[in-house]
DNA sequence: TATGAATGAGAGTTCATTCAT
DNA sequence: GATGAATGAACTCTCATTCAT
């Protein structure tokens, strides 16, 4: 992992861990609400009930401290994804996976989904190339296994560029999880169905990459 | 077309043509760069050489001013797609069309679609939810006819339904333009390839579509 | 009639008299609502829907037109008061008359009313203490024979200043005025008698005057 | 006392009182000098020599800063009405003793006096009806004692509605205090003695009021 | 004579950051 | 180590007035 140009300070990482995550939290609160360019320190620190000064002893400034809680959400969410793994299933398999753990995770922390969404959306994000990219890795290097062997166990189409075939997986995660932000996600193919219509609709959405990037034929 | 509660004044419309365009081309310009929030009237008029007062005499508000800026870019977005149009391809073959020409309007006009991004990015933007429904009822119009005909002469799954379509259409759509904005098409899968694969990185994204929607077998 | 020194130009004067009233009726209520300082010139062309430059051009700043707003106003009054006078009464008498043709002016003309209390109020109005003493020297002008007669004629006590007089019946005056402008006349007092009780009220307040000002005893 | 929406904050209430009374002072001047909407916030912060932002952080905008010095005036007044206070007198005496020793707080805090005519004047200051109802409140709490007390031993005539006596003496003192502001009292009947004349006016005035009023006869 | 576009100073307010205590 | 008062540039928006047409 990367430095960045300003850690946490010392001060930060010696206080108790209780308040140390109070303050994470708070920040990816602010940051997701409003962006990194409005969110505001004066309203961190008040939700917090801490001095401005002390805040600017933990993190140089702003900047800082929307990496360190950019940091905190991004190792959360590979926590969970990881966690949530069945190795056992195909290609396909993880696709319909990972869409359903993201599902459970940003209704469980919809912050930290909001600053997601922030940092990919906002290009006046500091580091903000970084950041996604990071993430780009990260779902490379979890679905690159799955794809290898399906290639190579031909249940997936090898004249497909492996780049191509992120591209259009990214694709579809990044639009389904932003729909899913705003209302239900049934809401968003125009029936009135609970969220267990979920499991229907990504079984479709998978159904269709598996016919289009697949070998199996309907 | 909507009448917004804020249309530009009388003395806007009265501007010689070519003042009116630089004035929206700049504010096109600051609007992509920072986003409505962050963007600058102050910025604006200094760019443009003019009085503070002269151009909110031009537009009553900051918002005012955003929304012919992205108007303007919305009308022009719609023609140039409206006059690229071939009405002899099938469905797939638009959505072919729509990527080419997408990918031509925003190497002439980076700033429109900055802008664009931003609406959509930033959920602070005013007036979002209408100017994005905008345009998705701009591509639903659009390829309605030819998804229809395409289920109708049986080129298209009739198993999958129309929302889930315009779902995956939209999401493509959007990470491949997304993606075009940052470099060249080509560097976005790896290869350093001139822009002139262009035509092939579609053909193979269309050809995925067009296997896992249609009933073409390969 | 004192000359100011920025009278209505000419081409003011030579505008057909509807035009020229429309403008005067317009800054007097814009003038009236909002005071001098805050009256907004742009407003008062817009409701006009005249340009700004004409305006102008028949006065040479927000002063002038002030200035003849406040003088058509002013001219009524007197010519309203002076048509109502019925001579034969005495000086309380007169002081109730007024109380009600005022009261019934105010009605008639709430907003040459409200400018004219704006310009009691508000110290920052230019030419405040002339417009003031002109109706200061109306108000003796007018009750002063009234006056004279009756402590002539043994109604009035000599033994109290004619000035303490004037004050105390144009404290009364005023402060009747401006609690009418409020609300209703009766609901000042804590009955809610419909405006029919005036005359009581009235009869009251100089009821009190006749007793402490003149040498009828109860 | 009511709580108003903003109060001063913390950071104010813990200035040292001298700089907390400088700024109340200052504020007073500005309000009392260009009414509130005309007053300006940068205006104090140049007389006072402090950075714009600190007058921020003392109070939430332009409407607390205003509220605090009408606040700060409003509980001077009383207290000095209050401190006065000499219970022997009837009520007669007491409007007499109000006129004496308001006159002699606004000799001492004109700036204070001036601000209350404007709070008065300007119909467009905000929180007005509130803050005057205060002040009437006061004066009725005030001499309602003596009033009635004045109606029970036969002093008064209690054929006049408390609610009028109120009108006229508020009506009175008004006035009175108006007039004060501008010149010398004595100046304001013509005459030009020195300030020792004021008891004899104050005398004359009230004299005729307890001829009105009460059951005395001369 | 009438127009209305242009002006620019000044309004109230916010905010990241500093630093003496 | 913690505090929070002070800062001042930048923000959006308003307005009386001017002047070329």
């Amino acid at each position: 992992m990367e430095k960045y140009i300003c850690e946490p300070s010392h001060t930060f990482l010696n206080l108790p861990e209780e308040k140390r995550l109070r303050i994470i939290r708070e920040a990816v609160c602010e940051f997701g609400e409003y962006g990194y360019q409005r969110a505001s320190v004066n309203r961190i620190v008040q939700r917090l009930g801490i001095a401005k000064g002390s805040l600017y002893q933990y993190f140089t400034n702003k900047e800082a401290l929307f990496i360190a809680a950019f940091d905190h959400f991004s190792e959360l969410v590979k926590k969970t994804v990881r966690s949530d793994r069945d190795p056992k299933g195909d290609f396909f398999y993880q696709v319909s996976g990972v869409l359903h753990s993201g599902y459970l995770f940003l209704k469980k922390y919809p912050d930290f989904f909001l600053l997601y969404s922030r940092v990919l959306a906002e290009e006046d994000t500091p580091h903000r190339e970084m950041l996604i990219k990071r993430f780009h890795l990260f779902s490379v290097e979890y679905f690159r296994p799955f794809l290898d062997s399906g290639k190579a166990s031909g249940l997936i189409r090898t004249d497909v560029n492996n780049a191509l075939i992120f591209f259009m997986v990214e694709a579809l995660l990044d639009r389904f999880f932003r729909e899913c932000r705003g209302g239900s996600v049934s809401g968003m193919f125009g029936n009135d169905n609970p969220d267990d219509s979920l499991t229907q609709i990504i079984d479709q959405l998978v159904g269709v990459l598996r016919v289009g990037l697949g070998t199996t034929r309907i």
